[in-house]
DNA sequence: ACTTTTGTTAACCATTTGGTTAAACTAATT
DNA sequence: AATTAGTTTAACCAAATGGTTAACAAAAGT
């Protein structure tokens, strides 16, 4: 029997803990801001998440899910392997630029408390390396790449396109950048990365 | 008039301090665990660092002391841009194997308080790109490298020596492997990472 | 109409936490 | 031995924090 005047409340906190969580990570996140900046008494939030914890967990679910079904685009498609790379690293930088909290927010939890992936492990959509691992071993066989191990190309691929979201402010101190160039590297790298990547491993 | 028998306890509080904001970030540190880790009282933490942040500041002060000189080698040394980048990757990741949960640690902490790398970089040893910008200039204007922006390729070189490390239980639960294959992966990189960026960038 | 369920709040509570105080202890100085 | 100054501790404190309670409001069910 939900009251109409706000329907939406549970999405309300959850968007609100979204904000906060990942900015402040779990133990600088504060129930009261939450409780703030949606627009509630803190009380609610227990009504519907019952515990900090058990709200967080909620918000950590809802980021990896986003940023799961992307890899799997790279991991498990029809596509060429040039092309894989190619449309992944500019995909997924121009993903990550709209949400630029997100990568350091779950990079950083699950270093705060690795059990917490493997959960997600079960689920499915979690990426997984096989076809891809087959694919990148089958193209070095017949010599259209350089011999590489698959798990180090895809490490790279990760670290490229993913890096310089969770160091830009370290990168932008040492490089001595503003924001403004700052974001017009970022939008070259959409497709510096392929590039650099397949100058490398073309045979 | 020091007592002889712990002269070191400052240096024991700034370990213990190390290990606990390290693995635990400013927020998630307890004052008391480090007074434990360190075998004292809680007051003498106040007694040798007036307040939390002080004591904060001063590991990651430490720690960022410990990073910058390793990225200057790259940056300000005489040998050619192929050495340093054989150089810098292999040591690098040799040096971060030693101390994992520092890259960690420094990025965290910057992206939490951004202004606070201001403060670094007035510091004399604080990495500066402008050596380094001149030299990949004047190796695409010769044509022995491929026409690359200095700034992507410091990104690069930093993002794949340093991000294995800060995405390690990810990277770890996707691959599907564990703690010995990782290391192994690890290992290897020493010398992939520098051929992959050569082998991407050579005329 | 009235009873039940759901949504919401203000006030409250127990614990944790960073920080302080005053006293005790230690060792060199006089 | 008495003084002095630095070091260490136990006990304490105020503020912050996650969480609970009891009362109230608004729908929905009957």
């Amino acid at each position: 029997m939900k009251t109409p005047k706000d329907q939406n409340t549970e999405q309300n906190i959850l968007q609100a803990a979204k904000s906060v969580f990942q900015r402040k990570g779990m133990d600088g996140a504060r129930m009261q801001e939450i409780a703030d900046e949606a627009g509630i008494n803190k009380a609610l939030l227990h009504y519907y998440y019952r515990s900090k914890q058990l709200l967080f967990e909620a918000v950590f679910k809802s980021a990896f899910s986003l940023l799961a079904p992307q890899l799997n685009k790279i991991l498990n498609d029809e596509s060429s392997l040039e092309d894989k790379i190619k449309n992944f690293t500019s995909n997924y930088i121009s993903f990550i630029s709209k949400h630029p909290y997100l990568p350091n927010f779950v990079i950083q939890e699950i270093n705060r408390n690795p059990e917490f992936i493997l959960n997600m492990k079960g689920n499915i959509g979690f990426p997984n390396l096989e076809t891809f691992k087959k694919q990148v071993d089958d193209e070095v066989n017949k010599k259209h790449i350089k011999p590489i191990k698959a798990e180090q190309l895809f490490i790279n691929i990760l670290s490229l396109s993913v890096f310089p979201f969770i160091g830009a402010p370290l990168l932008k101190a040492i490089g001595n950048i503003d924001d403004a160039q700052f974001k017009v590297l970022v939008e070259e790298r959409k497709t510096h990365v392929a590039q650099f990547i397949i100058n490398s491993i073309k045979a």
